[in-house]
DNA sequence: ATTGAATTGACTGACTGTCAGTCAGTGTGT
DNA sequence: ACACACTGACTGACAGTCAGTCAATTCAAT
């Protein structure tokens, strides 16, 4: 066959972005090393060239991801004219974090058939964005609005739970059963923080459009 | 060869039990079916005959263990001499509620080549148990020691944060950081329940031998 | 400067080994 | 003679390997 060669990033990020395409099409399990190859027009060695095994792309598209969402929460995060609050606001209510699907790779994290990359993301995500919040709580305890020892287990604890009870799939919870384990998140960090009842109101917009 | 043939009760469980014991030695997805059957001494069929997949069998085992502990939990819940509080201490010292892992059976779900079953089985026992624990919450608020509406949302909550981030494998966190978020657990299930400070002492008793 | 030999590293694809799952058929108790 | 437990050779699919190919690059000799 015609040998094509491209700059290994290029080559790398070809396989990539195919694998992701196709992982989200047909669920991980389902895609073969062999579809993606084949989409691609490259040989089986190839692929192994570059990846060391099937699970390891899967790890590179999670951690790729992930990486994006970290460095856009330490921009908040190391934003000195927010305050505490503003950035959790931020954080919270728009964007990715605290939900660590891009609205892209979302399906297929949800997908029955991959929970296992997507548990590894929840706890990938609950350990890389833990010490961000974390600051997040200093500086609020600073600012006094948060009254918060031992910011990051308490940080870990209100993230674990508010990560696995209302990301997605796992729970198979009800638009109502949703909103109101939100309700109950939202009392349970403010109170974890200290923090006045009501201050993280937006986690629960009452919606009159 | 000799044909043995028994009681489908009986070879049933003895592929539970032999399937259990290998999952354990080598991890579910290093276990090929071979080795079950052949430790067994009995045909492929015959496995297929009693198990429509691998996961299936998985499954299997997953749902009896929680069974047991559903079972116990419910004897407990329903036990009329039991204050709400004394519920609380016996579930979650003694036993394996809030860890749905049997002493036998959390090594197997520990190995991170179990991290999907492990997540299967987390998600299925905060849903089978956090009812229970909610009907010990709603007594405990006639008894006046609690003051908790929605139940079964806070408990979820609650139930969620300590089993995902204090169970075994997941977090990988040294006996330290699991004492500190141990800690934060209990104020935090105290705050949620509406209960008295050191209510839950027993979470974290203070080892004096 | 030009040649061409040596080296590198991206790339190939036939091949191996493994495994989940199937099925046509066999033995056994009732 | 019937059904039910059981058999094991077989299939198809797949992850991963490896010996080797090819083109670009380096560099020494002319």
């Amino acid at each position: 066959m015609a040998r094509i060669t491209k700059a290994p990033e290029e080559r790398r990020l070809e396989i990539v972005q195919t694998a992701e395409r196709l992982f989200r099409e047909v669920g991980y399990a389902k895609c073969s090393v062999e579809m993606i190859i084949q989409r691609i027009g490259i040989a089986k060695g190839t692929f192994y060239y570059y990846f060391k095994s099937k699970e390891a792309i899967l790890e590179a598209i999670a951690d790729q991801t992930l990486g994006q969402i970290v460095e856009y929460a330490k921009d908040i995060a190391d934003n000195p004219s927010l305050s505490a609050l503003a950035k959790f606001e931020t954080l919270l209510t728009n964007s990715h974090v605290g939900n660590v699907d891009t609205q892209d790779i979302s399906d297929i994290l949800h997908l029955p058939e991959n929970r296992e990359l997507h548990e590894l993301t929840n706890v990938k995500s609950v350990l890389q964005l833990s010490p961000i919040f974390a600051k997040i709580v200093s500086q609020g305890n600073q600012e006094g609005v948060f009254a918060a020892d031992r910011p990051l287990a308490r940080i870990q604890y209100v993230f674990v739970a508010t990560q696995f009870l209302l990301d997605g799939g796992l729970f198979q919870f009800s638009d109502q059963e949703i909103r109101e384990r939100r309700e109950i998140a939202q009392e349970l960090i403010e109170k974890t923080l200290g923090a006045a009842p009501g201050s993280f109101d937006f986690m629960n917009p009452t919606l009159e459009s």
